[in-house]
DNA sequence: GCAAAAGTGTTAGGGTTACACCCATGC
DNA sequence: GCATGGGTGTAACCCTAACACTTTTGC
């Protein structure tokens, strides 16, 4: 299957050992959001000390790219997206985290519709995992899923990011079911409104929802020129 | 000077430009607080790109060393201490950052009393610079310092770590003054002692200041296991 | 008409902010 | 006694949280 380089970081063999000294890779979470679960998409590792258990998508670092731009190249070969929401998170440096040698990561999560882009890669190893149904990762992808998850909890109450997660068009109940899903609690339904549309992050599209066997409710978009307007609260403590 | 290996990360020269393929170094922001002004120390470049300027402390990652013990490592060779508050931010992967070749590197920072431990490193090309007056450092490091400057300013909103940059003993009015310089901002100090007292992170010392030209204040000292009782609040946004 | 979810306002409580005077000490 | 900063309480405001009924649609 081609030479150490060829692969991914993931599928990498202890024989492939001596190929290292310290190797340089991202980690990629990428989250998605349907049927109201949050979801995170995930590989079958072949490595035979994780015996086919799942991993996050990740890739060496070329010599000349940076991390950024290989966690892009990521996303581009695995989802076929680009301009998606990224952030870097944390570094993951521990000794023998990985079993072929030593490999440094660097976790990044993103934020991509799925509604809108699944069918691209439906037919291979990829699959959409439930973040609460996960039990076991292999290496430390299971903490370094929960890293990503605490940083995407927190990022959301400042910033308008989730709805990179949602269809262009959306109903307020999706975006109550999305905060919700992301932060596992149960929120007020009046009191979500009235917060939303206090930041002034949501334009009311005039459309309403199509097949739905209840009243249809109003249709918005997140508006973009709103929120570099309007300013993010920012609560100077500890006094 | 030795090899490229022997030397710190930012003492490598341009002709040590064929070790490398990526090279992975630790660079720490070390902060402490000195006459009501945050300070970060620094070391002198001798890099010729970089014509004296000022950079922050790092050297590059053995290969059986994870992260956080090799940020240790450089504390504890450049300041002698070890058990300071040690904190990962983010890293810096720029394909150019470093003309030596590629230098991937990860951030941390942390808290030292400087009081109590100058006398240590006096002697050497190590300085204590006042972060406002910063204007210019080598390498990519003023990118560096700001990041974990707000990332500091953010963290003590919420966490009691702002009592590693003060000895054991400090009045309140310090205490004060030290929160004033990290976020840049003038407080109340009616309602920072009623905070702080309501948070329960102090202890009273029933003791005074000494030789003060003024009335005395009390001195408190952190009480960790008041801490680690209490809840440090969390507001579940948005709504 | 019935089920299901959309849409809508008010109130109480808690936290934050603004603000002024007396007190203790060194000189 | 005077300069300096320590120590203290209250009132207004804002934000958050709790809470129930009517409306609209599909079946």
């Amino acid at each position: 299957m081609g030479t150490a380089l060829q692969r991914t970081i993931h599928q990498l063999r202890s024989e492939d050992r001596e190929f290292f000294q310290i190797a340089f890779s991202v980690d990629c979470v990428i989250f998605g959001f349907d049927k109201n679960e949050l979801k995170v998409l995930l590989i079958k590792s072949d490595l035979e000390e994780f015996n086919n258990q799942w991993s996050l998508l990740g890739d060496l670092v070329k010599p000349n790219e940076n991390l950024e731009n290989a966690s892009y190249r990521v996303l581009k070969e695995r989802t076929g997206l680009d301009d998606v929401y990224l952030e870097q998170v944390y570094t993951f440096g521990e000794v023998n985290r990985h079993p072929a040698g030593r490999v440094i990561s660097t976790a990044y999560y993103s934020l991509i519709n799925i509604k809108d882009h699944q069918p691209k890669f439906c037919d291979n190893e990829l699959h959409w995992h439930p973040v609460n149904e996960i039990s076991t990762l292999a290496f430390d992808h299971k903490t370094i899923l929960y890293t990503c998850l605490e940083r995407l909890q927190s990022k959301i109450e400042e910033h308008p990011i989730v709805f990179n997660l949602l269809p262009e068009k959306f109903s307020l109940r999706e975006l109550q079911n999305l905060y919700e899903a992301i932060l596992g609690v149960k929120m007020d339904r009046r009191n979500f409104r009235k917060k939303f549309f206090l930041m002034n992050w949501l334009e009311d599209m005039n459309e309403l929802e199509q097949d739905v066997p209840h009243r249809p409710g109003k249709l918005y978009r997140f508006n973009a020129s709103r929120f570099s307007n309007g300013k993010v609260k920012s609560t100077p403590m500890p006094v």
